[in-house]
DNA sequence: AGCAAAAAGTAAGTGCCGCTTACACTGGAG
DNA sequence: CTCCAGTGTAAGCGGCACTTACTTTTTGCT
């Protein structure tokens, strides 16, 4: 029995795997408090270490923040992945089902989501975002692809994966937003995808 | 000649109207800095007061902000019913105006954009803002009814404006997100708005 | 094994911010 | 003229981001 109560799957350094730990509080934090009620040393506290010990780990708040939504886009871009392969390559279904679990992954945790995208706390300058961020759309060109018979870097692939993205993004946002509103259950988003793939792509 | 720099143009009560000059030093941080990179104490810097005078004219920060929210939402709504006027009504032309003024707004005052969506500063909670959210909807709403040829409150009509809102919302996002990457002129929204309305409403 | 260095933690302090309290001025109504 | 509501200030509280100086533990070199 070690007397330290963190301490979980590492028996790494000297404490803990503290920087898994805060990762996964800030998670918690921006989860029931909101993108902007979470603080460095709330986590630090969550994670029983003085408020100082985060910034072994991270250079400073952002760093921290956009180590959270680097993990968060490996998640989201595996659900997509996932939708994706539950389905006949290059069907509507398929393709609905990449909306779905993007859609899904926004109800799912809106605070992270929102982290995500909105806030600007210097992410959209960090290369390794980025790059996840296409990957995200790389699942959605691909799926296009097939389905249009064309190659995956074809100008009207593009267009058609953008305009099926930004109305999957949209939607996602709108939902986490108004969420005492009507319009809401999953069976809603499942008929939405679909009609407004088979409203871009062509029917099948 | 008045000695203080400020008092504009109100002669009002006993300096200037403060609150006025608030909202407007918070448009402009929120746009030079971001949406979190403001507060309360800069703003009342940049309006030559001391640092307790903005809670004299809002309860908290929150409420300083969506007085920020409400006075933008009232221009977006404008704009939208702007564009709505300028082309023949329900004409595709007439929706892809609606949504070229969401976007111009998004690109042209981007913090003041994500500060009335992203952020959760608690105006979902806000009667008054939901109404104008509502308002905003509604001109789409209305344009759409109009082409469909059938009431605004048909269920069939809300369908595809919301469609049609959920792309709008999510480009503009993701167009102020990505503010280096290639696609992005004038002319390209607008060629999407149209491929977007055609292909939710059918051709005209 | 022994030891120096690096890694990982703490305590305390700085400056800013949100917000409150107590007080001062100003202008208009009676 | 006086009182008072409206509007401002000064000063202070607690919290947070982050730094500095210091201690403790792990590790890697010889």
């Amino acid at each position: 029995m070690s007397k330290s109560p963190q301490a979980q799957t590492r028996p790494g350094y000297h404490h803990g795997d503290l920087r898994a730990q805060l990762i996964a509080a800030v998670r918690d934090l921006v989860e029931t408090h909101g993108p902007e009620g979470f603080s460095v040393a709330e986590a630090a506290r969550r994670a029983g270490v003085s408020s100082a010990a985060p910034y072994k780990h991270f250079k400073d708040r952002p760093e921290l923040l956009r180590a959270v939504v680097s993990e968060a886009m490996d998640r989201l871009h595996a659900a997509m992945a996932r939708g994706a392969a539950a389905h006949a390559p290059g069907s509507l279904e398929a393709i609905a089902a990449i909306g779905m679990a993007y859609v899904d992954f926004a109800r799912g945790e809106p605070g992270v989501f929102r982290l995500v995208f909105g806030l600007t706390e210097g992410h959209e300058e960090d290369a390794e975002l980025i790059e996840k961020g296409e990957s995200c759309l790389g699942v959605v060109v691909q799926a296009v692809a097939v389905r249009m018979g064309l190659a995956p870097d074809h100008a009207t692939v593009a267009r058609k994966a953008y305009m099926l993205w930004a109305f999957v993004h949209g939607h996602s946002f709108l939902t986490i937003d108004m969420k005492n509103k009507d319009m809401g259950t999953d069976t809603d988003d499942w008929t939405y995808l679909l009609e407004i793939s088979r409203a871009v792509l062509g029917p099948g």
